[in-house]
DNA sequence: ACCGAAGATTAAAACGATTCAAATTCCGCG
DNA sequence: CGCGGAATTTGAATCGTTTTAATCTTCGGT
């Protein structure tokens, strides 16, 4: 009991952060007038404004976001929900990134959501709605009919999502063009000889297997090709799965002499599968590319490419258009493909 | 004018959110009681905490966030900052999903703030300390003296952090062995007959540099085998430029016989290097495996697996333990190689 | 019948920001 | 000299919760 420094309930004490009030107090102002001028009001004298800015700046003032919050509704949140396994490699990172960009020096915040699809997708988000956990929403992974999208329109809450879905009434999203890739993927094996194209697809749950497809058929019809969609995997089949399933496929007599992947990790896994049948040599693909990989792993591999980061750039603009311009039609957003062949 | 259905300020409106005072009307209550009612506590009458449950359940009633912290101060948000550029393939999503799941029913939020390394690490950190924007929180990319676990220890906020440093004071963090790692990395070498060992290592600024150098130096001391570091490239290095130091390496006289690497993208980006100058024969190496890509790549990779789930789960643990109980000693854990050599 | 002590409930004051309505100051002009 | 109104500033209420310090009941004991 020498030196009594038993008076710390908090570890954490330090000089108490400045609030109105503080500035209040050094200014000689109300708490309302700091309020306003710190708002930009033109009902606060333009001198008034300098001066509180001032004190603001010099004491390191930052608004209590709770306080903000608990007053004006507002969370100044963007919540971004994010399914950790099913997303393809690198996927959440590059869309984490242009995200990041695009709510740079907006004051709001990014939270990121992870959920698990295979458990019911709606329970966060009814979550985060009805508990007003933040401004806006941003999801992946849509369907035709998506019930995420219908409730959240029901529900006036401002999102985007990624991908887009069959219902009339148009809403925001940004979506890349996968009817075009799959053509330009279709065309490109047909012009290397291939006479029997399989294209692995995402589930029926998802919007753009139905894009993919479109642009398959279209190919099919002006080429007259002949045309293979697996049932037994998609793309968000387990890695082994789509190898086991490769490697029985490549030794019937009608096997697929050119295969259209919608990611690189099904190209991975169809290629090993042939492999592991002895047909490695006659493996011929053109995949979506997302990270890159591709290439660093086979410099042959033919590849278009998708650039998700981008996609997460605009998707954080047409969410703060729509949070702030609620009324103007919903901004939507088709991105072209890259295309990377070697020629 | 026939329905007068303009009153409708803000698009969302529904019926208004329960709150306590809801309850308490609906009970003849007082908002305290009701308060306390919900919070167990003994004071008030068994009866009463049970109606006041069921009232509760009954108009699905969630305090609102907001409000419980602008009271208590507590934000019941774990902050994760991650830098989306640097992490190798797929670790930050293994972390998330691992978080999530020791976040799973604690009522605690997951925020996830992206920072580029390239910037001043502790701005962010200092934003997030001083304005309370979350109880606790996870970074990763540790340096042996760490200016954020310096900041954090000082301030007495709550944190973990992935890796450890160099500070006597000891502090909370979750590590995997990486002398453990680059000793087994190079005896397999070794046993395989490898003469002159080559360790890709992390820059300087990381503290598990020394880690898997020791390692590497106790397997050189045991075998007396030949070994190099090389300071031109490091596991921050972009692909490309170490895949034109490999093919550099590659054909000179005293040229590694054997690699160790401290991740995926290294080792392709050896391999892809060795190919480029026509010694892929003799590319040999032994890899940290986070993804897992590397055995789905060449089914002959020798890789050591780090579990980062299983970390993210540590890391949400400790953290917890650390806000409930900051009394006892730091939590601290080192996860050992998941050795995966085939035999 | 009254005292006092549990036992149960509640009024009221925060937390920090915004905003409506009201109050104050300042001018120019009749 | 005083009045009207514009220009500024401010008091007070509010958001939903927690918590301190009462207040109100009840009841056994004398």
């Amino acid at each position: 009991m020498p030196t009594g420094d038993h008076e710390q309930p908090s570890v954490r004490s330090g000089p108490p952060r400045p609030t109105l009030k503080t500035i209040a107090e050094m200014s000689g102002l109300a708490v309302a007038t700091v309020s306003r001028a710190l708002a930009d009001d033109p009902k606060i004298a333009e001198a008034t404004r300098k001066r509180v800015a001032e004190i603001a700046r010099l004491i390191g003032y930052e608004p209590d976001r709770a306080a903000r919050r608990l007053r004006t509704g507002r969370t100044m949140v963007i919540n971004l929900i994010l399914d950790p396994h099913f997303e393809v490699l690198g996927f959440g990172n590059a869309l984490l990134v242009g995200l990041t960009g695009a709510l740079e020096g907006t004051g709001y915040n990014l939270v990121v959501t992870p959920h698990f699809t295979e458990e019911d997708v709606l329970p966060p988000i009814r979550r985060i709605v009805t508990n007003r956990q933040a401004d806006g929403l941003i999801f992946t992974r849509t369907a035709p009919f998506d019930e995420r999208v219908r409730f959240l329109m029901e529900q006036g809450f401002p999102f985007v999502c990624h991908g887009r879905t069959e219902f009339t009434e148009p809403h925001p999203w940004v979506d890349h063009d996968n009817e075009a890739f799959a053509y330009a993927a279709a065309g490109r094996l047909v012009a290397q000889g291939c006479q029997r194209i399989c294209a692995l697809l995402p589930p029926e749950s998802l919007t753009f297997r139905q894009h993919l497809r479109y642009g398959l058929m279209r190919a099919v019809r002006e080429t007259g090709v002949e045309f293979h969609i697996p049932d037994e995997v998609t793309l968000d089949s387990p890695m082994d799965r789509i190898q086991a399933w490769a490697q029985a496929i490549a030794t019937t007599p009608d096997s697929p002499d050119g295969f259209i992947c919608g990611g690189e990790a099904s190209w991975l896994a169809i290629r090993n599968g042939y492999r592991a049948a002895g047909q490695g040599a006659r493996f011929r693909a053109v995949a979506k590319s997302i990270s890159g990989i591709l290439s660093q792993i086979d410099a042959g591999a033919e590849v278009i490419h998708e650039d998700i980061e981008e996609a997460g750039r605009l998707l954080g603009d047409h969410l703060l258009r729509r949070i702030a311009e609620p009324h103007l039609p919903p901004p939507q957003t088709l991105q072209a493909p890259v295309i990377q062949f070697r020629d």
